[in-house]
RNA sequence: GCGGGUGUAGCUCAGGGGUUAGAGCGCCUCACUGUGGCUGAGGAGGCCGUGGGUUCGAGACCCAUCAUCCGCC
């Protein structure tokens, strides 16, 4: 595999922005806080062109440009301050040029924290069948109408800076669990040939982050940290996870991969995840975290509690004239029984998914928040208890 | 009151003499990880209205009865 990273290096001395990269970079910073005296937790900040974002943070997720049934102003009120955007989704509908035309993403979903795109890599494994891979990009046939979508690692950065995000990731090849090493090595190797393309794309001032691959491979993934950590990112991510591999396959390659990124800049975990797999990254380093559990699980009727996932939807609730989660009342969602949610719930209405999507959003909020504290006031181990069974 | 129809799973209905009675919806349990906006996988649940009869054998055929629907007085 080092037969790869000469060129690589050669090409990267070649680009002429490389200069400029530099001071991209610094659009967005992070500022180490504390460390965790129990584990490698760290809290931090990460700074962007739109605000400060606490960390470690969870991103909720916002493909079409809106977090599903809930505005930015429920999300605000949350106390989160980065969401999550998708470059696919986006340039399909309603195009990166319109809503560059409409101010940019901030402006035309009302969204004044700060928002990061995933490039389209995940779609390269979520759509497979409507995208063949080159080394030269991702020629995607949309799955709305088949026409034509070329995602290159240039056109990918091109968009989200049409977009306007606060950090855009780099398109990445992100390969399914399981998978073979060769198909893993293989994905690695063009994540790693457009890793500077990606940057070399970026206009000035727009945010870049590097994302690791290598799938459950330990030495791939010790290549793959080893070689974009010497690239100029604003941040790094851990790619190819929560893709299907069961969370004993997870947590060793989350723990090799985080400590190895370079601790002065975001350390983002790509779509994870579970509570219990959120503590776990922490303890390992990460600082940043998307995933669709606690809005697609709302619109399955699944809410979060600290004693584990409840079906809302169920009969037991018919006629309980409380909330579903007796412990922990959400401001968004307390004045509403479990009997009336779980009504709307079953005959399908939208206010049921919002109410079970503001529930389960509260619950990350909170979760977040106890984590920075706890890594503060050292009160980790405590912590850990209370969330066992969520 | 007369004539006709229908009674099978919680609901709507298949099955019209031959192993252990089925479907859709509903119900229950589980799954969902950088979102193709209610998906997927399992499971529970029936004295086939009631009582008699025919038959080796009845959810099915016969008689009675009850319930219910439609039409006519």
């Amino acid at each position: 595999m080092m037969i790869f990273l000469d060129p690589l290096r050669a090409l990267l001395g070649r680009l002429p922005r490389l200069e400029g990269l530099i001071m991209i970079a610094m659009s967005v910073r992070y500022e180490l806080l504390a460390t965790c005296p129990h584990t490698g937790a760290r809290r931090g900040r990460l700074h962007t062109p739109h605000g400060t974002v606490e960390t470690p943070a969870f991103m909720p997720v916002g493909t079409q440009g809106t977090v599903k049934t809930v505005g930015s102003e429920d999300l605000e009120a949350m106390g989160f301050e980065l969401v999550l955007s998708n470059t696919y989704h986006l340039s399909l509908r309603p195009t990166s040029g319109l809503v560059e035309r409409m101010g940019g993403l901030h402006k035309f979903m009302g969204w004044p924290g700060s928002i990061l795109t995933d490039s389209g890599g995940y779609q390269v494994m979520s759509l497979s069948k409507y995208r063949k891979i080159e080394d030269e990009g991702v020629a995607f046939k949309s799955h709305l109408d088949g026409s034509a979508l070329f995602l290159s690692p240039e056109r990918s950065i091109q968009i989200q800076g049409e977009l306007g995000v606060d950090i855009s990731m780099a398109l990445d090849v992100c390969p399914p669990y399981p998978c073979s090493r060769d198909e893993a090595a293989e994905a690695m190797r063009r994540t790693h040939i457009w890793a500077p393309r990606n940057l070399a794309a970026a206009r000035e001032g727009q945010a870049v982050f590097g994302i690791v691959q290598g799938g459950v491979h330990e030495d791939l993934r010790r290549e793959s940290a080893a070689f974009l950590s010497e690239l100029p990112f604003a941040g790094f991510a851990i790619g190819g996870v929560s893709v299907g591999e069961p969370t004993e396959m997870q947590y060793p390659v989350v723990q090799l991969a985080a400590p190895l990124l370079p601790a002065d800049k975001a350390r983002y975990l790509m779509g994870v995840g579970h509570p219990q797999d959120i503590l776990h990254a922490v303890g390992c380093g990460v600082d940043l975290f998307d995933c669709v559990l606690p809005t697609r699980m709302a619109r399955h009727h699944v809410l979060y509690t600290l004693k584990g996932r409840v079906n809302a939807g169920a009969k037991r609730w018919a006629e309980h004239d409380g909330p579903v989660d007796e412990g922990s009342v959400f401001p968004a969602t307390e004045r509403y029984s479990a009997a009336y949610l779980r009504h709307l719930l079953k005959v399908g209405e939208f206010l049921g998914a919002r109410l079970a999507t503001l529930h389960n959003l509260s619950f990350y909020a909170r979760l977040m928040a106890e984590i920075r504290e706890a890594i503060m006031d050292g009160s980790w181990p405590e912590l850990r208890a209370r969330y066992q069974n969520a």
